[in-house]
DNA sequence: GAATTTGTACTGACCGGTCAGTTTAAACGG
DNA sequence: CCGTTTAAACTGACCGGTCAGTACAAATTC
């Protein structure tokens, strides 16, 4: 892949995004995405099959970055808090990814509900290996499975960070974190 | 409104949420939520100015309903595991309500942010009663505030009931209500 | 108490606009 | 040159909304 052609997705993807999160996946048009893109609609088509098609990118894409975000801060720092500050940051910088993967995740028979269904697991497995160090040191409250409590911080994180940018703009960062942290220390501390 | 009309209504009222729910606002026809109903399209245009204005009372119908149990629930038993499980199954009982409220209600500049800006708050504020009994108690953790507690108590039940019927449909909803108490319990009884 | 009017609820064929996707011929760039 | 992009016109399915007409029960009239 050429680099003007990586230049090109790079442009959709950021178009894309931005008009799919704010409005959702099927009521923006595809001549709406080549205008934001600054591109022709034929571009689309030369380098996507479908409108579905790009969107998917779109998701595997933004799940790609996360992943990888969250694996570097794990070497770097071997902690749930590292985990969790990583994730808040990741929110914060792509908000329009927040709000496109909550408005397909849940959706039962979605056309992406497949691909999801594998992008949620290895964000979700991630966290998951930091929680199993935490519960076989014993740092778990007893009743606590790891595997649901992992899937619930990772839901529980997204939805704090669309919160507090669409209803709490005014907090900083410092302070949703330090709330977060909070509760997470809590757990980790509890008992 | 005659019978006949309030039945329509709520014949409408189902059929809409369940095909709204399942694959999003934008996508769904206003013939395919007809047919669902066992109605004419006309009847949807006789009863509703517009498709945007029948989702717009799906909407407050729904968080009516929701706050209504909350508000019993708060009456029977004050407590705010209470408001918990009643939360919960509000949830099981109406998912595709919960599907339709997680991909609309952080959508910046949506058709219905305005009205679903306070529909929120109809429930957050009855969840932030609850809490701030709890805080006045002291029986808070320090750091922790209410507002911000509230909202996020909101949201992590919205996402942990959809993960569920999504992603771990095989869990009871014993097991799924005891796993939130063990975070309630924790959060309710800290320090 | 039959005939007629009125109001309400509902019907479904139809219209006009929208939008994903196609096509083409020409330009661009490395 | 060849892979990529452009601009613009075009197609056709689909969909929100309309509207003339139907159904029918409750009032009204004679």
């Amino acid at each position: 892949m050429s680099a003007r052609t990586t230049a090109t997705k790079q442009k959709l993807f950021d178009a894309a995004l931005k008009l799919v999160g704010e409005r959702g996946a099927a009521s923006v048009t595809v001549d709406e995405i080549a205008a934001e893109a600054g591109v022709a609609k034929g571009t689309i088509y030369y380098n996507f099959a479908s409108k579905d098609a790009l969107v998917e990118a779109l998701l595997r894409h933004g799940v790609e970055i996360l992943a990888g975000r969250l694996r570097s801060a794990e070497e770097s720092e071997n902690s749930l808090e590292a985990l969790v500050d990583e994730m808040l940051g990741f929110w914060a910088e792509y908000p329009a990814f927040g709000q496109l993967l909550v408005s397909e995740l849940w959706r039962t028979p979605g056309q992406w509900h497949g691909t999801l269904s594998l992008l949620r697991d290895d964000i979700v497995s991630i966290v998951r290996g930091q929680m199993k160090r935490l519960s076989d040191a014993g740092r778990l409250p007893e009743g606590v499975e790891v595997g649901t409590a992992s899937a619930a911080l990772f839901g529980t994180l997204l939805v704090i960070a669309l919160d507090w940018q669409v209803f709490q703009p005014e907090r900083s960062r410092d302070q949703v974190r330090e709330s977060v942290m909070h509760l997470v220390r809590g757990l980790g501390q509890a008992r």
